[in-house]
DNA sequence: TTGTGTAATTGTACAAATGACACTATCTAT
DNA sequence: ATAGATAGTGTCATTTGTACAATTACACAA
């Protein structure tokens, strides 16, 4: 037996995928006091010998009913001490960060109407979970900067047009249309194929798809800001 | 009481600051098993109820002697799990980096050896620790490089050259005397004052000075690669 | 077949940032 | 006065950033 009593261990999932251009957040609703029918993140705790990325899945699967493969990138986003606020005392959690496409969730045993919702309108959560959704938020608009993370968020095959659309979404903001196209073609991350999407009465768009799926540094910036 | 054991919960420390042209990382020598007498970085329980930065600034105290007031940034890197390798089994760590200047660390009651090593030459190190300060140290090249990170490693009062050297120790490569100086003036970041450094037989050296303490991001990069 | 609507695709010109490069200025010590 | 040492400064070529509009290829309807 150690001579210390550790803090309480917690686990808090951002779950982020896009659809209808827009960055979307995963969302259940606490079933349990405290904030009892409040809209919070995923969350729970993390049990001894168990990893915090196997709590991760666990909670996610636990509570949201999303399998881990549906996540294709996970990233550790801070550790936050939860003092004040949190009617449990004090705590630690540590927040992860996940990014699919197409999840689904289904109820779980333990919590009610997991769902996901526009990052522009949130409702209002539980806890501080509107700051750990802005941190995530502004770790994802950076990361999409040197690295080619909005792979995990879009099909195999895209267009130009959702790639650039994706980033529209991350970044809250419009881009221009040919230069984003020249920077990103000039970065080597995507190549073309000789597929095409045809959407409409309109000219069918040529299918592109990443050269890596494992994250990479960029050599240069997307942001043309 | 619980119906989860939480595992165990630490922290560890990466406190740097620079010495003799080099970016120096403060270890300990290890005063009990595991691992007795190697080096490591400074690290300890958390105890419950008390904040990870709290948490922090006690195990810097009463392992190496720092007080908190001497670190002049402090920043949450990143939580590690310690499974394999680490002979008690699993617990999670919260690491810190904390960045300062002439930091002289002074025995404490439960370690031996607080003693500062250039990150370039270091002792074999016990755990995971050479991993974390390779993280760390990425994380302070890049955040050099939107911030002005640098201002917690000198003197209020600076020289240009000194800046320089701090960028060129940190970042591990010579840069150019004039290019540095016409960016980093560019940024608005420092400002000139009427004093001069007068050093030995040859022209003093201006001494200039932040213009605000606390960290911001920087509107371009320094990084002249 | 032709025309229309819709989204895909493409290039240029100007501004700004980057990066390579070498000499002069000012002080101290002899 | 001179030598030695570090501080301080400017130009030019290249790359990158950014604003901006016309043409292409398809589906569908008339």
């Amino acid at each position: 037996m150690s001579a210390y009593q550790s803090p309480i261990l917690m686990v808090d999932s951002v779950v982020m995928q896009l659809a209808n251009d827009a960055l979307q957040v995963l969302l259940i609703r606490r079933a349990n006091e405290p904030f009892q029918g409040m809209y919070a993140l995923p969350g729970g705790y993390i049990v001894a010998g168990e990893t915090t990325m196997a709590s991760h899945e666990r909670i996610l699967r636990s509570k949201a009913g999303i399998e881990k493969q549906l996540l294709r990138l996970v990233e550790q986003l801070y550790t936050f001490d939860t003092v004040a606020g949190d009617p449990r005392g004090h705590g630690v959690s540590v927040t992860y960060m996940g990014l699919g496409l197409e999840i689904i969730p289904t109820l779980g045993n333990e919590t009610q109407h997991p769902e996901f919702f526009a990052i522009n309108t949130l409702p209002q959560l539980a806890y501080d979970h509107a700051e750990i959704i802005a941190y995530a938020h502004e770790r994802l608009k950076s990361k999409v900067n040197y690295t080619n993370a909005v792979h995990a968020l879009l099909p195999i095959y895209f267009t130009l047009t959702q790639l650039q659309s994706a980033y529209e979404a991350i970044l809250c903001r419009p881009l221009d249309k040919r230069n984003f196209r020249k920077k990103f073609l000039s970065l080597d991350l995507i190549h073309e194929t000789n597929e095409y999407q045809r959407d409409g009465a309109h000219r069918p768009a040529r299918l592109f798809c990443f050269n890596a799926a494992r994250l990479e540094r960029s050599p240069r910036s997307f942001d043309e800001r």
